[in-house]
RNA sequence: GGAGGUGUGGCAGAGUGGUCGAAUGCACCGGUCUUGAAAACCGACGUACCUCACGGUACCGGGGGUUCGAAUCCCUCCACCUCCGCCA
């Protein structure tokens, strides 16, 4: 979220920086601005009257140290009106606060300057890729059919017991689901991350303060009757440790990850692309969050797409780095890499990885703050990466990796899933 | 699930209707002293909003209520602790 003096300072600024994503703020910046201007005056209004009740109360209460009754029932009829008054003055104070914070928490995070303006993935800037598309040659099947041969995954039986969207693991395809997982855990502890295993659920404050409320409300599983949500990623829970915190400036960064499975409605995506383990409701993986001061941020990013590389350079996958375009990011991000893995069946690129600066658009939501050198309390900056999701990158190994009689299990692997070849 | 208790500033911990934004201790910060440090002493020391400023207002787990006035009384929700029951 936006803050409020930001809105204030920089009006046009936010106007020409959003309109990179595609969308006319004006109205409703212009709104903000213009009820925050009259909430400002109620303010001023009920503080006085406050005020004014605070002397004749203090004033009663000397009265009646001093026993003069009669004189301080005087006084309390004078307070009646002041009562109603303040009673109305703060009604209309809330009504503008909530109808201000309404339509701030609906306004996405302003882009970096380095973002371009773009509607679609059409408008994405190639920044980077690593690695050679593989010529499969006649060992070209897609990954479900391999899984299928093999025996790694059942969708079908995930569809019986749960839903499309759910599938099972099995034998050497649950080792290598492990074995990843703990790859990947592995390669943040040495980088320095603090490994957490958090609760997979969370409420609706946890769900705010990272963005996911109320912007993707309806992409998360929600349980009406304790009201609780299913992580959509172990962001939600990670971020939110420091939900209302202020935090050391001699602690940054702050660098945590965590291995979950993620819950996705995936409302609103049907037909092609969800086939096999292109897109799934349940899935496993590993993220990575910093907490971070505002000048490093920058250079913490940077750190956060090298740790990726550096994993999928490890599993031998040819990828492809994309600096999203305004349009195409998250409404919490202000810069998003994404990393795509070449799906060499499929003849088509994956998104396994994604990789975003948030600058203070979540600290603001989570009020985590730090003392600057001021003095002065100031927002930190937040980031996360995947690091990985796993089920297009079983995908892309299961394809990329395959010859005449099976798969090959990349050298990085091996001493993880126990065994070089399914 | 049943019974009881607790929730105050970074931490510890006073405060049961008016002079309490809140004693005291610790921590932190600035200064004196010192070659430097420690100790000692002095000072500053919560957050947010409004105001050019002086200053004002709100906040003692969250929300609501009583009252001229609430950290203090009442209701409710939440969290934690203790005991009992149940269960992995």
């Amino acid at each position: 979220m936006l803050t409020l003096t930001y809105l204030r300072e920089r009006r046009d600024s936010v106007i020409s920086s959003l309109a990179k994503r595609g969308l006319d703020v004006t109205g409703s910046v212009d709104r903000i601005l213009e009820l925050d201007a009259s909430r400002r005056g109620i303010q001023k209004d009920l503080d006085d009257t406050l005020a004014e009740s605070n002397v004749l109360s203090r004033k009663i209460g000397e009265l009646m140290r001093e026993g003069k009754r009669e004189e301080a029932e005087g006084v309390k009829s004078a307070t009646s009106g002041l009562k109603e008054k303040t009673g109305t003055l703060r009604d209309k104070m809330s009504s503008l606060e909530n109808e201000v914070h309404e339509l701030l928490s609906h306004l996405p995070n302003t882009p970096s300057d380095m973002v371009v303006a773009g509607k679609s993935a059409e408008d994405n800037e190639e920044v980077g890729s690593w690695g050679e598309k593989p010529d499969l040659g006649d060992h070209n099947k897609p990954h479900w059919d391999i899984a299928k041969e093999k025996d790694l995954i059942d969708f079908e039986l995930g569809s019986k017991v749960t839903g499309a969207g759910f599938p099972f693991y099995k034998g050497k395809g649950a080792k290598l689901q492990r074995g990843l997982i703990r790859f990947f855990l592995d390669y943040a502890d040495d980088a320095g991350y603090t490994e957490y295993i958090p609760p997979l659920m969370i409420n609706a404050e946890s769900g705010f303060g990272t963005g996911q409320l109320p912007d993707k409300e309806g992409q998360m599983y929600h349980m009406p009757v304790d009201d609780l949500y299913m992580i959509p990623t172990a962001e939600v829970p990670l971020t939110n440790i420091y939900r209302d915190t202020m935090v050391n400036a001699s602690d940054f960064p702050i660098k945590l990850c965590g291995y979950t499975p993620c819950f996705r409605r995936e409302a609103g995506s049907y037909g092609k692309d969800v086939r096999g383990l292109n897109r799934l409701h349940q899935f496993d993986k590993v993220e990575i969050v910093q907490i971070q001061h505002p000048d490093k941020s920058a250079e913490t990013l940077d750190s956060m797409v090298d740790h990726v590389k550096g994993l999928l350079e490890a599993l031998e996958l040819p990828y492809r780095i994309l600096r999203l375009c305004a349009g195409d990011m998250g409404f919490t991000a202000a810069m998003t890499y994404d990393f795509e893995v070449w799906s060499a069946a499929q003849e088509r690129w994956l998104e396994v990885s994604s990789v975003s600066n948030f600058e203070t658009f979540q600290s603001n939501r989570l009020k985590c703050r730090f003392k600057g050198a001021d003095g002065k309390n100031q927002l930190v900056h937040t980031l996360n990466g995947s690091a990985l999701a796993l089920p297009r990158i079983v995908a892309a190994l299961l394809e990329n990796h395959q010859d005449a009689d099976g798969v090959k299990m990349p050298k990085a692997l091996v001493p993880y899933v126990g065994f070089d070849r399914i």
